[in-house]
DNA sequence: TGAAAGTCCGAGTCCATTACTCGGAATAAA
DNA sequence: TTTATTCCGAGTAATGGACTCGGACTTTCA
């Protein structure tokens, strides 16, 4: 699970169309001129979200995007996901539950990345478009821990 | 609360040097051999851990580094906070409390990052040196989280 | 039927950061 | 006084992120 502006900007974009979504198509223009995101790349980033399947596109005139799912089953987690590289293969690597390139001892940090790629995964899959949309976000920190409505991915 | 692999590189760096040390300084051609980072890198890496109070030189011959504080009492996050810079204001400053640029309307994103943050700091922070070297990590996420030992910094 | 509004696509550019290297100075032990 | 180390600043190569550009394709509507 990578943190990029870039992921963050599809989050923007996503929410910008989730929200304003009453049914019709909602074209990049407009999403780009309410968030100040240019559209060639709002192009790129709407191709994966298109290909990670969280988006349908309507050509033509009248056209643009629409939500693939109901709001409150498309997660953060899955927007960045769709539109983030796999994090890169760099000297110890983080996703893969492989061992680390120095096979002698096991990388000591190794544990410790993976536990907080769980923890980010856990929140932002916690979290849905339509609890962004109604501001039902902030709240989530200051519920006692049990209380906390963790949907977790199941994986 | 950013996430580099520059953060990555000092939090091995320290974890080989909590886990080495018996008393004597290590010396940074050490942990550079053992960790595979370059040497010079870790001069960059070590001067700001130790502008950040994290550790404690000894120069010349037998010298090297040494934790400045209790192994228990040095948490994952200070390593991070002490190598990587603070956020960069990007279009929606994660890091300030302030709004975000379009005044307007406040960003709708903007709490979903400062949670995110907030949640990514909450771990690093319950995960100390001592948890590290003695593998005490993968547990605290098996743990019900009432039972978390989730020691916030005050702020 | 054709112009216009939109998505689609690939290539290329610019820039900041990362991950280094290099050279040398200061310090202290042997 | 040699040597092992930290310290420091400057420079550099590579990488990836954040775009731009040009043009194709698709569909609506006048």
């Amino acid at each position: 699970m990578k943190l990029s502006t870039k992921g963050r900007y599809a989050v923007m974009a996503m929410v910008d169309l989730a929200c304003h979504y009453r049914g019709a198509p909602i074209s990049l223009a407009d999403i780009a001129q309410r968030q100040e995101i240019s559209l060639s790349y709002l192009e790129q980033l709407f191709a994966r979200l298109r290909r990670g399947g969280l988006v349908r596109s309507v050509r033509g005139p009248g056209g643009g995007y629409l939500p693939a799912r109901p709001l409150d089953d498309t997660r953060i987690s899955d927007i960045i996901l769709a539109v983030d590289e796999p994090i890169r293969a760099t000297r110890c690597p983080l996703g893969t539950g492989t061992g680390c390139k120095s096979d002698k001892s096991r990388c000591l940090t190794h544990d410790l990345w993976d536990e907080l790629g769980n923890q980010i995964h856990l929140y932002l899959s916690s979290v849905s478009l339509a609890d962004v949309c109604q501001r039902r976000v902030l709240g989530t920190a200051r519920l006692a821990p049990a209380e906390r409505p963790l949907r977790v991915a199941a994986q």
